[in-house]
RNA sequence: GGUGAGGUAGCUCAGCUGGUUAGAGCGCAGGACUCAUAAUCCUGAGGUCGAGAGUUCAAGUCUCUCUCUCACUACCA
């Protein structure tokens, strides 16, 4: 493990979209795995950039501002800030938590758009939308209600009928109006807008996509060849709106006939990534540019994506179509991670049915570290994961509290009271640190390899695996045993035992960084002991020197019990 | 409707290119221990791998049909 050659990466975790607090299904779905994993590979030696920003153009937050009385530009200003405190909480290791509405992200997007013309990617098309008249703003289509055509419904949306499933056009509601203001003033008007020619680049795609059959999770590639395979059809990135980047000609002048109208904020989101690096630089005086620019060290970047799979279509097919289309330079991502839905209780999260948890309610709840460990546990890597509360009580009571905190309890506590709290020599060496080498042999290695492959289920149950064996090598070793008879021999279990704690300390800083912090203060290691420079499980049982202080630290994991169950079912809602 | 993902012990999930008695954690039962947050450690019970058919010396693992769940379906982001 020692001769890993360091590399420098570059991660990314899907933007989360300005308005309102995410759910607990959003964090363990791209921020959260995207943290973890940024955190161990740190741990590695490798230089990481973890990137991410909020997402703010768009019809939804131009609605919100609205109703708060604020302006668009206030409303994400206070909403951004709110974002970034929750990301905080849950202790989320962002190098940079950017915004999509940032000078450098507008200035890219109206560079690449450009770019894409000049190669022949963009097309300026007409096309039919909704207006409403009272709103003085075009619609969304799914902004649009009316009767559905197929079944009567009377309060169909305009791409979907909720009653009868069935797709439909607006332009097709019988008797429609505005989802915004109720009117019934709404027209159909022709209005013209840029269009992304996809299909141009099928082919490229098509390539590189199967080039990642074998190194790209099953969920991604399928998603994107599914979409390839039914034609790529050409798609708008431009819409009729005052808040978003502005369409401008190469002089920097608005296009003619785009008064009015911003790209779609799919097309600027991901180049956000590129906008936030770039806000990165300015402000820490980093160098952006190897990681995003093939001329000028990227080629040496991996570049890792974390992300929900309703996200994968714009990260595999749109996103590189921008980067391939604009004939420049420009990284492209090296690996994706895709993560499925977590429901509640098997169905969906719902703010109006007060079912589920949001990031904001849940640090008032339950410390950010049980939330992370649960949710990395159980993460929805094959397919959907169901949250219960019954679950999560199981994962921090077993895991947490009675499987690492008891074990760094009992050991801590047992040497401060026989041994002075000091690290004690003495004893020889018995088939329990035998048996304990041999464990940590098998296990460290196979842990880092979990996290390489960003494996985070296998992770986290490899990181239960040797807390566990933790305990066993106590129950063999027994220290309080040989106490009565061999002190020195009672040394060695003790030894071992406290040096356990603070190899868990170590393993436990991706996952649960503030116990880790908790269990590494109490056992004084110093920062530059806390990386992962595993020399194998000898070194490890040995790390800490003879008459090294250690204390033990406060209840690191208190448990949930029933009753709290009950008062978080009763308040988020649950089973019922 | 189309497409994708999934249906493996009571629960949540592993099982790579098919190969001895199908695994883990939780839960449950019994035992051990007493340093510790009534914790820990050991042992055990529990599955005809959604249904049916096929390919093969051999299928949870490949093919087909059926069935159930979830997601996506391009102007929500």
């Amino acid at each position: 493990m020692s001769n890993r050659q360091n590399t420098r990466i570059l991660v990314t975790s899907a933007l989360p979209y300005i308005n309102g607090v995410k759910h607990m299904g959003n964090l363990a779905g791209s921020m959260l795995p995207a943290d973890v994993y940024s955190r161990a590979m740190r741990l590695l030696g490798h230089e990481v950039l973890y990137i991410c920003a909020t997402d703010e153009h768009g019809t939804p937050a131009e609605l919100a501002a609205a109703e708060t009385g604020l302006s668009v530009s206030e409303y994400c200003d206070k909403m951004h800030e709110a974002q970034k405190a929750a990301g905080a909480n849950f202790k989320l290791s962002y190098d940079y938590f950017g915004r999509s509405s940032s000078e450098a992200t507008h200035r890219l997007t109206q560079e690449f758009a450009i770019a894409l013309e000049a190669n022949g990617f963009i097309e300026e098309r007409t096309s039919q939308q909704v207006y409403s008249v009272a709103d003085r703003r075009y619609l969304p289509d799914r902004y649009v209600e009316g009767t559905c055509p197929n079944c009567g419904f009377e309060s169909a949306r305009g791409d979907q009928c909720d009653n009868c499933g069935k797709l439909l056009d607006p332009v097709d509601l019988i008797n429609p109006y505005s989802a915004v203001s109720g009117s019934h003033d709404v027209e159909i008007r022709d209005t013209n807008h840029l269009y992304l020619k996809q299909s141009d680049m099928s082919g490229r795609l098509r390539d590189w996509v199967e080039t990642h059959r074998a190194d790209w999770p099953a969920l991604t590639t399928s998603i994107a060849i599914k979409w390839l395979d039914e034609g790529l059809r050409d798609r708008a990135i431009t819409r009729d709106l005052s808040w978003g980047v502005p369409v401008v000609d190469a002089d920097g002048k608005v296009r003619a006939g785009f008064e009015g109208k911003v790209f779609y904020v799919w097309f600027d989101a991901p180049i956000a990534y590129i906008g936030a690096t770039r806000d990165w630089a300015k402000e820490t005086g980093g160098d952006w540019e190897k990681f995003w620019r093939l001329d000028k060290g990227a080629e040496d970047t991996r570049y890792i994506q974390f992300m929900g799979k309703d996200n994968v279509a714009f990260h595999t097919l749109s996103f590189p179509t921008t980067i391939m289309g604009s004939g420049q330079p420009w990284k492209l991502v090296d690996e994706l991670k895709a993560f499925n839905w977590v429901t509640w209780y098997g169905g969906k999260f719902s703010t109006s049915q007060k079912r589920g948890v949001f990031m904001d309610k849940a640090i008032d709840i339950a410390p950010s570290d049980y939330w992370r460990w649960h949710l990395m546990a159980n993460a929805p890597e094959s397919s959907d994961a169901a949250f219960t509360w019954e679950d999560f009580q199981a994962s921090v009571n077993s895991d947490l509290a009675n499987v690492l905190g008891n074990f760094v309890n009992r050991i801590t506590s047992y040497c401060v009271k026989k041994f002075d709290g000091a690290v004690p020599a003495g004893g020889s060496i018995t088939e329990a640190e035998k048996w304990l080498e041999a464990e940590l042999d098998e296990r460290l290695p196979r842990l880092v390899e979990f996290y390489e492959a960003r494996e985070f289920r296998k992770a986290m149950a490899e990181t239960r695996a040797i807390w566990a064996a933790g305990n066993e090598y106590l129950t063999q070793a027994a220290p309080w045993t040989h106490y009565k008879s061999d002190v020195d021999q009672a040394a060695m279990g003790v030894r071992v035992g406290l040096n356990l704690v603070a190899l868990f300390g170590v393993l436990a800083q991706p996952i649960i960084p503030d116990a880790a912090e908790k269990i590494l203060a109490a056992m004084s290691i110093p920062e530059e002991n806390r990386t992962w420079n595993f020399r194998g499980g000898e070194s490890c049982m040995n790390a800490l020197p003879i008459a090294h202080p250690v204390s033990a630290p406060p209840v690191l994991f208190t448990k949930i019990e029933a009753d709290d169950i009950d008062a978080w079912t009763e308040r988020f809602g649950g089973a019922g």
